[in-house]
DNA sequence: CAGTATCCCCCTAGATACTG
DNA sequence: CAGTATCTAGGGGGATACTG
């Protein structure tokens, strides 16, 4: 992140948005808590499927650096941390979903397996 | 492409669609080509800032081959060739302009010199 | 439960040279 | 003008082991 923000010179607006969501796992990630409001950890974990934890980790923190989602901690044992968007996170839901759609609609022309989010 | 398509296995549509227009330029060739309606190859070079003739070329292929740009030869010398968004990619402006602006606000916030597209 | 810490591979993208 | 063809580096992401 910090080398994606800072080191590499943004281009222009559009080409930082595009760093910002364009991870491998970040669509999905916001997609789900849109679905959930909010996720632990672990169930984030069992839905973005076959992530590890380091990608997951690494994801999330991306993620509350731009402001997209927010993490709360439960000082607890065991641990208990919860995620969720942030109204921010929730401005990208209508592209997230248009994309979903156009996918599901390039997937069917050219007749892959839909295995839906 | 093929990789991307073929050997990868595509997890869902949504996936499937950040694959497609995920690349670090094609954000930006849509969004030229709309500006512009229609462009030829090096009217698009010089507005990529810093593209290579080999990302150029194949980052327009791959636009082609998903349907979201078309691509007209002139057979004459010098050649001449011609980009233009399909109705497909037109369908995908509103959402890259939605992009912008979120991400012009973002660095607005963040204090980052802002060059435009 | 919710992460860290290492090690390592591969793929995207860059540099450079060449061509119909 | 509009591309190909090679070669290469860097870093995003994967596998695995460990921990407060």
């Amino acid at each position: 992140m910090s080398k994606k923000n800072n080191s590499v010179e943004v281009i222009c607006p559009l080409d930082y948005a595009f760093r910002r969501i364009g991870g491998k796992y970040k669509g999905r990630i916001l997609w789900y808590l849109k679905s959930n409001e909010v996720m632990r950890y672990g169930e984030l974990k069992r839905a973005v499927t076959d992530i590890t934890t380091k990608m997951l980790t690494q994801t999330l923190r991306e993620l509350e650096e731009d402001a997209l989602i927010s993490r709360k901690v439960y000082h607890e044992l065991p641990p208990k941390v919860e995620y969720s968007l942030t109204d921010e996170g929730a401005e990208m839901l209508p592209f997230i979903d248009y994309l979903r759609h156009w996918g599901a609609k390039q997937m069917e022309k050219r007749e892959m397996v839909d295995l839906k989010c």
